[in-house]
DNA sequence: TTTCAATCTTTAATCAACCTTAAAGTGCTA
DNA sequence: TAGCACTTTAAGGTTGATTAAAGATTGAAA
């Protein structure tokens, strides 16, 4: 997750830099709008931090002029006023979010996980979904609610991450044959059938409220058994 | 652009209705989390504004359901706590946005003008006509003014799609049988009409004013029964 | 009003979609 | 090289969507 954070006061720069490297994000600073907006424009980062009072360009018009060029990186603005319309503009300059300074770190910290969450969609390296959490890092599954877990094969790990990573959709034989194996052969399907077959087996031991549920002509979703 | 509010206290709900529907938002209000949540559920709408404090369910739980069945309708919560705990779990419970009582509606306007420009990203390929919503991802009809569901078939699915895709036209049996079963064979257009009559039955199980009417001699149309 | 073709609905039989199991194959490690 | 863990292939069993057929209903024209 990479951050482009833009604040001309150096302190206060340096002190974000180091939080922010010790939450793991990327970070690239700069110090004055012109450059922010350029940052901006490489389309490389996944948000930004924008301080509104900053030489060359302030805060707003970084954000007005990106969204203008279409730039979609979610923005949070930070600043030292706490006036209301200020906080208005910066939201309508195009901002997603607005923190006023001084603000704690936790808060901060909360805001960008809530703005990161859309373009990752796992925090910790571990998905979740129902009462089911899935390490990939262990090729684990593990079930909240039973505490019991098994060991995944590296097809089951597959399948399961592709799962989580699009809750709610049913998924097509064709997406998960190419996404695990990587091929579209018909002969092959019943590849995800027999996998299917054998995860449904490990969700059914670890005594999850989870099913996976074949939809008929169109593949398989995720379901929860309502309690 | 569709707003779904949950908020118990009555005075203060109605006059958030009046507000937002001062600033053309369509708005459908809840008073309880566990209806929240599966209004939230049917997908149709575009944000939703979550009170914390309600019957049933809090806001966050509301909105860690949501997110955990795949829900990305993005959430501002609402709340007379002002601890900053209470913000991070917010935000961190999956909640794009957090304001906290009293708040002036000038901020909260523009709160939500900020995640309307992100919900415009977020649209799925969900097909709309009149008071029904199509989900091709997850086969589904959701009626937005009751709020009901119905898993479709395959066929039914693909009779939906093609005629949501050509509205106001009316669809011969021809091009349906085409469309659909990609044959031209006279002695199947039966097929067709069959499943004119399983499809009408879920648009009357969702309680649709949506009707598929015949046009004799040649073929089918989407009518809207006027209230 | 009567007639008849168009359209509707229901249902039982069918068949493709899906499931499971078992056995054979592969490749890694001791 | 034997054992183990995982993968693939193959085959037979189960399920429910699809089909086809038959009778009911509708609406336009005579």
């Amino acid at each position: 997750m990479r951050i482009l954070l833009a604040e001309d006061e150096k302190r206060m720069a340096a002190a974000l830099v180091a939080l922010l490297k010790q939450e793991k994000y990327d970070v690239d600073h700069m110090a004055d709008g012109a450059s922010a907006l350029a940052a901006l424009e490489s389309g490389v980062y996944d948000m930004a931090v924008l301080d509104v009072m900053m030489p060359e360009m302030n805060g707003f018009e970084v954000a007005r002029r990106a969204r203008n060029k279409g730039i979609k990186t979610p923005i949070l603005m930070l600043t030292a006023k706490s006036q209301l319309d200020d906080k208005v503009e910066g939201l309508d300059s195009g901002a997603d979010d607005y923190l006023t300074k001084p603000f704690q770190t936790k808060e901060l910290l909360a805001r960008l996980r809530a703005l990161g969450r859309r373009s990752a969609s796992f925090q910790d390296g571990s998905l979740k979904y129902g009462d089911l959490s899935l390490d990939t890092s262990k090729a684990t599954l593990t079930c909240v609610s039973t505490g019991q877990s098994v060991r995944l094969g590296e097809k089951e790990l597959h399948i399961l991450e592709y799962m989580f990573g699009n809750k709610g959709q049913i998924m097509t034989r064709e997406q998960l044959a190419v996404k695990i194996w990587g091929f579209e052969n018909e002969a092959e399907y019943n590849n995800v059938e027999v996998y299917m077959s054998f995860t449904r087996k490990k969700l059914a031991f670890v005594g999850s409220k989870v099913a996976i549920k074949a939809v008929r002509g169109l593949g398989y979703e995720l379901r929860e058994r309502n309690v």
